[in-house]
DNA sequence: GTGGTCTAGACCACT
DNA sequence: GTGGTCTAGACCACA
């Protein structure tokens, strides 16, 4: 499920963030479903264990999944997404980054608006915007 | 012009280059106006020479200034972005990861969507998204 | 009358620990009370009779219950509790960190001993300070 | 300034995240006040650098330090402690232990507040406890 | 079996 | 010089 990209900018522990919470979010993964373990995970992606547990705790922080000592992690029911406020935030800044760069690279604001529809069809589906 | 956040996770390299490219398409700079000497931006930000020159050489990788030999560094005509195919890729892969975080955080697309137009709008006035 | 959870940062057989002792301590349970067995416990529990008796163990270390061979285990008369001494520095240890902590979130030392205050009155009731 | 305790059950960056907030918040040291570098702090306190940067880590994290990239990392102004929510509820729940304990030792109200109150006083000063 | 902590030592980006 | 990331490998607590 998750694909690793070996020389990015990005680190390894990252890419395992977003891309869980990504199969969260698009419901690949579900509220109480088991994520591999700390063991398997590493083994799967020929990484080693403490990168996988670097972004666990992570995304523990973030509220996407819960530990249960002993037992596993799990997918958390996330209905309160935990540090909303920073990262609202940093949300917002890079939003705005990514205006300008979008304008720096000449696209117009119908463009622009294109490529993000798109992008928010493929997660929200067919709401209507106006939802 | 540019105002630093010391504390900030972004490189101060990384900021200069954010903030003069949003100089520049904001239209507070245009083509031929001259850009600062390494030596001039650094005194003025208290910061390593270093660092300006690591900046700048990545806004002239990306086409945004040009260095003129014995005159001086200028923005150049923005008619042709540099790397435009990398740099809408990873435009492209950093909007899939903003919209996987809006989403987690419990945003509603419409939400998201109003959060990009407001800063859409700041950038490139009232044309009509038809545009 | 014992809510574990799941998820929890304390561990299970702290949070069976800490909840036996609440009981104790609010009179809902008194000395001679019968306590369930491992065996019951854990099974209204749902979990390894291995960590319930760890957590009566601990328990008899405390001096809160004792365990009568071949009759059960019950309640003890907390006249005299087990080591008071390491317990009361450990007290006083965290006590000492709480009070860094609430000073480091911004709190008035109003606040915080009102925060105190409230806990007091549901335990010991409205017993004057003076008491 | 920081003493770390070998045989602790308390992690040894947890030792150094209370004790670093402690010297904060008693004004030992004070916003803009350099933090000793990662290396140098391991080879003080004898330990890996990896274990102090995990304390650092958290300390960011809850706004206590700032890092300046590549210069080293610093006493931030505290006025906005971070993920504050969290751990005023953390606060709440150590508490309501802890008066349990204190009753389970057979303190009395009195005691019990008397002990918090010479704590407090040592943190807060003279304020009167009306502030 | 699970995750959490710690060490030793390496490499890299930033200043 | 600084901190951040990653690896390899060890030990421990919890269930």
């Amino acid at each position: 499920m998750i694909r690793l990209q070996e020389h990015s900018a990005t680190p390894i522990y990252e890419q395992i963030v977003e891309q869980l919470k990504a199969l969260v979010v698009k419901g690949a993964m579900k509220a109480g479903d088991k994520v591999p373990s700390v063991r398997e995970l590493s083994s799967m992606l020929l990484i080693n264990p403490n990168t996988v547990s670097k972004a666990y705790q992570e995304l523990e922080r973030q509220g996407v999944i819960k530990t249960i000592r002993g037992k596993g992690t799990f997918v958390s029911s996330n209905e309160a997404p935990r540090m909303a406020a920073e990262r609202t935030e940093a949300l917002q800044r890079e939003l705005r980054r990514l205006v300008v760069e979008a304008k720096s690279l000449g696209l117009t604001r119908k463009q622009f608006e294109e490529m993000i529809r798109s992008e928010s069809q493929s997660l929200w589906g067919d709401e209507r915007a106006a939802d």
